[in-house]
DNA sequence: CGCGTTATTGACGTGTTTCAAGATCTGTGG
DNA sequence: CCACAGATCTTGAAACACGTCAATAACGCG
């Protein structure tokens, strides 16, 4: 404990996250702090406009969740990611106009961080480097449970992954975390029916492995949850 | 048509991409140059350590076909992406190991370029950039198809999807490319049995859409391939 | 030419979807 | 505080896409 407890840095999971990615030195926070201290809301189920993050810096998701999704000709649609507080989403400055839609799936809280290509900001492009990262790999974790892990595998896994994610900001713990998820977009993150999705939960419920419930998961058993776990 | 035509730049598809993501000066390329001066070669169905990406700078494939995969617990394989001549491979230098295997499907030649955190090299830092983000629009498109389209959607949009990866480094042209990969290694890339690629190979035959066929594919009507496409 | 790998085909099993109906929840206005 | 409406969840029966098993054929390489 130090003096940091009552810093904005101290209380905001997001900001801690980055700290731990790389080390932040006084200028990396001063311009975190200035971004921070110009929050931008979003209410649940709204979409942010790709213009937002398009010109403007890299978006720090702040409080809340919200979902990266494609969407098909014929209305099918595919989740591709799900976006938690301190996930980053960098600006594909380069590569022409930015790919699938960005949707709260609660009221979200975010800041634009200036895109530091000509700042000396090497800390805080370190950290976006490594959450840069980090997503790809859950993006390459996204493409093997839809390849290749059945219904119940691909809920077990992906709930458990969103609680170790969670965990990370000290937003889940004891096998519990809140989850403001429905069965559709469930579904549509895991390439499956809503319908579906109901009759697993039943069954992950009947084997005593976990719970959803009233917006909660609880897990009763998260060693066999990661029995069907993927070693690359 | 100019004085580079005979020099390595112009002969070599990889180098020319790079030059198109980005400006690339005297600098940029001499340190090209002396990269793919020093090719490493691997044999078709080799494994690539990944110590070799992991300490050193990043993989810039020359020729040749490769593919990243992750595998379960009980042998079950997913390809997560393929690699082309051009298309290269960021070293994580942060997050912890890297994930997945590259495993070469042709003879494969690559090289290492280095990691310019240090120089100066800013037109060859932009170009690797905007291929990473290349990269993570590809393997989000790779999330949907797996998600929500079938499995002759599925064929069609990723044949389709590397047939123009191909033309963009002039290896594939009057809508034939030559494709190397079995049945298997299909089937691993899109999350199904080599038996029912089989089935659906010989349906879009059937249906005069493409045809496969000693390492070669013909797509007999483009448009019609399309007809699925993502609109994201 | 012969052998291992790859492709092909058929019959059958199963996981997931579809369609449809009803129950429960959630928020909102009276 | 209740009543209502829309969203969400739940459940069943039938259809379908894809997987599994297995046997044979074709290919490619030494």
């Amino acid at each position: 404990m130090n003096y940091l407890n009552s810093s904005p840095e101290a209380e905001m999971p997001a900001i801690r996250r980055l700290q731990e990615l790389a080390p932040l030195d006084a200028q990396d926070l001063a311009a975190l702090r200035a971004s921070v201290g110009a929050p931008r809301h979003i209410p649940a189920r709204r979409e942010m406009p790709a213009s937002i993050w398009e010109a403007h810096g890299t978006v720090l998701i702040l409080e809340g969740w919200a979902h990266r999704s494609g969407l098909l000709a014929d209305g099918r649609r595919q989740i591709t990611g799900i976006l938690l507080p301190g996930d980053t989403l960098a600006s594909s400055s380069v590569a022409g106009s930015v790919d699938g839609t960005l949707t709260a799936i609660t009221p979200l809280t975010y800041c634009l961080l200036p895109n530091s290509t000509t700042a000396p900001l090497a800390g805080l492009t370190q950290a976006l480097d490594a959450n840069r990262a980090i997503a790809e790999k859950l993006l390459r974790r996204q493409v093997v449970r839809l390849g290749r892990l059945d219904a119940s595998e691909r809920l077990a896994d992906w709930l458990l992954e969103i609680y170790e994610r969670l965990e990370a900001v000290g937003s889940s713990s004891n096998d519990t975390m809140s989850f403001p998820a429905t069965q559709e977009v469930m579904a549509d993150a895991l390439g499956l029916t809503s319908v579906h999705i109901n009759r697993v939960l039943s069954v992950l419920r009947r084997d005593d492995i976990l719970t959803v419930q009233g917006g909660r998961v609880v897990f009763h058993n998260r060693d066999r949850c990661r029995s069907t776990s993927m070693r690359f």
